[in-house]
DNA sequence: CAAGGTTGCGCG
DNA sequence: AAAGCGCGCAACCTTG
C-alpha cells in the first residue's frame, strides 16, 4: 500500500511497508543503496506502491538515472504545508506551526545509485539547516498527515489534493530530467539576426551587441546627450526630461505615448537590451546543453499551488526565443492549453448555470458577449478577468454592474471572497488549499483609529481582498491543472510504446514531444486527460474544460 | 563590496 | 488601454 524510503547513513537505505494507515506491516527492508534502483523496480511491478519519502524532488532524481521510475507517491514536504493551513483541517489536531520546511532531507544524490555521474560537490552540498527526521518519526508524519486528512471536513477532496501535489512532483522531476527541446543553433541564429554578431569582450570589458550599439548612438543624438546610460531609469528619465519628453516612469507603454523622434529608437534598444539580458548568449551558455533546457521546477512554490521555477526564467520563455524550442528530427512537440480555465473554473465553482451555458462552446468569451454585452468580445473579457482580478478602476470596473446582473452566482462568489479577505478571514480552494493568514502587521493596522491611519488600512484591507477574491479561482485552477497533469502523464505511462514525453508545464498548457507516428494516438489523451481532471474536482457539473491542441515543430508555431 | 530593495519586463 | 491577480530575473541603486 505505501512504502517508506528512508536513507541509512552513506551506503544504506531502508523500505518500510506501510497499511493504509501507514502502519508497519512487518520489518524494514535493509539494502545497500547501490540496490536501491533494482529493488525498488522489482517492488514497483509487483505491488505498485505508493511511495514516500520526505521529498520527491531529492530522492527521484537519483533513481531516474537508472532508468527506474515509478507510478505513485506521496510528498511528505509538499503536503505538510498544505494540511497545516486548510480549513478543512480545522478540527484535527495536525501543528498549525510548522517551522519553514528546508531542505533537510538524507535522499540519495545524484552519484551514489550510479557511481559514474558522481558529482564534485555532492557532499559539501548536504544541507544542515536541521537534523535529518529519523524513519520512525516518517512514518509518525506520515500516520498523522492521513489521520488529519480522515479526520477532516472533507476526506475525499483532501486526499485528491494530496495525491495530485504528490503526482506534481513526480512530472516536475521528470520533465526536469528530459529538458525541453532546445535548438542551440537556431537560437544563436535569432540573436544574430536580432543583435548583431555576438560580442567579443570578455567579463572585464563588456560590449554591446553592433544593432544595440547603433540604436544607443541613434537615442543619444536625438536626445542630444552622449553619456548616458539608458539601462539605468534615473538616468534615463533625466535624459528625457531634458529633451522634452515628460513621463512618471520609463515604462514602455508609456513612453510609447510620445511622438519624440528619440522614442522609436528608446524602444527599439529596449527590447533588444531585454533579450540580450534575459536570453542571449550567456542565458544560451548557462541553461541549453545537449539540445535540452534543464530548469528546475519548485511545486507548490506559489501561495495558490500554482508552479514557480527557480533558474533560467522556465516559465517565461519569451515568445521571441520559441522557435528555438523545436522537435527533434522524426519527433514532433504537441502543445496543448486549457481554454479559458480560470473563467470556467469560477463558473464550476460558483455552479453558475448562466454562465455555464454561455461556456458550452470553446470561447467562452463569444458566449457571454453574445448573453450580456452586445456580442462584444472584447469587452466581455475584459469584464470577466476584472471580477476575477478585483479591478475597480477603468473600463472593466465600469463593466463590473453589468457583469453582476446577467451572472450574480459568479461574481456573487468572487466578491464573497473579497469580503472574506478584506475582514482578516482565510479562503479556500476547491480541494482545500487555504490562503495564509494576514500577518500581525495587517491586523494591527486594521485596529487603528486616526482618520490618516484608516485610510492606510482600508488600502490594505482592500489589497488583501483582491488577493483572496484572485486566490480562490487561481488556486481551484491550479488544482485543475495539477489533476490534468497527473492523469495525462499516467495516460502516457501506460503506452510506452508511443514514445511521448511531457517536457513542459506552465499553469495551463502542457507540452508532449513524441514521435510524429505517435501524435494520432497521444493528442485524445490529453483531451481525455482533461475531461478526467474535470470529472475529480467537479463531478457531474454541467461545465467541461476544453483544450486546444497544437502539433507543431517549434513552440512559436503554437497559438 | 555584499545584501537587499526597486524598476522594468517577460510569462500565465 | 495599460489596471486588477500570481510569479522570476537582470540590472541599477541604496544601505550598512
Amino acid at each position: 500500500m505505501y512504502m517508506l524510503l528512508d536513507r541509512l547513513g552513506a551506503r544504506e537505505a531502508e523500505l518500510w511497508p506501510l497499511d493504509a494507515q501507514g502502519l508497519p506491516q512487518s520489518s524494514p527492508r535493509r539494502l545497500p543503496i547501490a540496490e536501491l534502483p533494482g529493488v525498488v523496480r522489482e517492488i514497483e511491478a509487483r505491488t505498485q506502491p505508493r511511495w514516500v519519502w520526505e521529498r520527491a524532488q531529492a530522492w527521484y532524481p537519483a533513481l531516474l538515472d537508472t532508468g527506474t521510475t515509478v507510478e505513485r507517491c506521496h510528498d511528505l514536504s509538499l503536503c505538510r504545508p498544505i494540511l497545516a493551513a486548510s480549513e478543512f483541517t480545522l478540527g484535527t489536531d495536525y501543528p498549525r506551526e510548522i517551522g519553514v520546511v528546508e531542505d533537510y532531507f538524507d535522499a540519495p544524490s545524484r552519484g551514489d545509485l550510479n557511481p559514474a555521474q558522481e558529482g564534485l560537490f555532492d557532499e559539501l552540498e548536504r544541507p544542515s539547516q536541521r537534523p535529518r527526521a529519523s524513519a520512525q518519526e516518517l512514518i509518525e508524519e506520515l500516520q498523522l498527515q492521513l489521520r488529519t486528512v480522515r479526520q477532516s471536513q472533507a476526506p475525499a477532496r483532501l486526499q485528491l489534493l494530496l495525491a495530485a501535489e504528490s503526482a506534481g512532483a513526480l512530472v516536475a522531476t521528470e520533465m526536469q530530467y528530459a529538458g525541453v527541446p532546445w535548438r542551440a543553433d537556431l537560437h544563436e541564429k535569432l540573436l544574430e539576426e536580432t543583435l548583431g554578431p555576438r560580442p567579443q569582450g570578455g567579463l572585464l570589458s563588456p560590449q554591446l551587441p553592433a544593432k544595440m550599439q547603433a540604436l544607443l548612438e541613434q537615442l543619444r543624438q536625438e536626445l542630444g546627450n552622449n553619456s548616458f546610460n539608458p539601462d539605468s531609469p534615473q538616468e534615463l528619465m533625466r535624459a528625457l526630461h531634458r529633451a522634452g519628453i515628460e513621463v512618471k516612469t520609463t515604462r514602455s507603454w508609456e513612453l510609447q505615448k510620445s511622438e519624440h523622434p528619440a522614442i522609436p529608437p528608446l524602444l527599439a534598444y529596449k527590447k533588444l537590451a531585454r533579450l540580450f539580458s534575459a536570453n542571449g548568449w550567456a542565458w544560451l551558455d548557462q541553461w541549453v546543453s545537449g539540445g535540452r533546457f534543464r530548469p528546475e521546477y519548485v511545486v507548490g512554490g506559489v501561495v495558490s499551488g500554482r508552479w514557480a521555477s527557480r533558474g533560467g526564467g522556465a516559465l517565461q520563455i519569451p515568445k521571441q526565443v520559441r522557435s528555438a524550442v523545436h522537435a527533434d528530427t522524426g519527433y514532433k512537440l504537441i502543445v496543448a492549453d486549457a481554454a479559458q480555465l480560470e473563467p470556467r473554473v469560477l463558473t464550476a465553482l460558483a455552479q453558475d448555470r448562466k454562465m455555464a451555458e454561455a461556456a458550452r462552446d470553446h470561447d467562452l468569451y463569444a458566449g457571454i458577449a453574445a448573453q450580456g454585452f452586445g456580442g462584444d468580445r472584447a469587452k466581455a473579457k475584459i469584464a470577466l478577468l476584472g471580477a476575477i482580478y478585483g479591478s475597480t478602476t477603468g473600463e472593466s470596473g465600469r463593466l463590473m454592474p453589468q457583469l453582476a446582473r446577467t451572472y450574480p452566482q459568479a461574481v456573487g462568489l468572487v466578491e464573497a471572497a473579497a469580503r472574506a479577505g478584506e475582514r482578516g478571514e482565510i479562503v479556500t480552494t476547491r480541494l482545500g488549499r487555504s490562503c495564509p493568514a494576514p500577518s500581525e502587521r495587517w491586523r494591527a493596522a486594521q485596529r487603528t483609529s486616526t482618520e490618516q491611519e484608516q485610510r492606510w488600512a482600508d488600502q490594505l484591507a482592500r489589497s488583501r481582498g483582491r488577493f483572496t477574491r484572485n486566490f480562490v479561482v487561481q488556486g481551484s485552477a491550479a488544482e485543475w491543472a495539477s489533476c490534468w497533469l497527473a492523469e495525462l502523464r499516467r495516460r502516457l505511462r501506460q503506452r510506452p510504446e508511443l514514445g511521448a514525453e511531457l517536457v513542459f508545464f506552465l499553469h495551463d498548457e502542457v507540452m508532449v514531444h513524441c514521435p510524429e507516428s505517435s501524435v494520432p494516438q497521444v493528442s485524445p489523451l490529453i483531451e481525455e486527460a482533461a475531461a478526467a481532471a474535470k470529472e475529480l474536482l467537479f463531478g457531474r457539473a454541467p461545465i467541461n474544460f476544453p483544450v486546444s491542441v497544437t502539433v507543431v515543430d517549434h513552440y512559436d508555431q503554437a497559438k
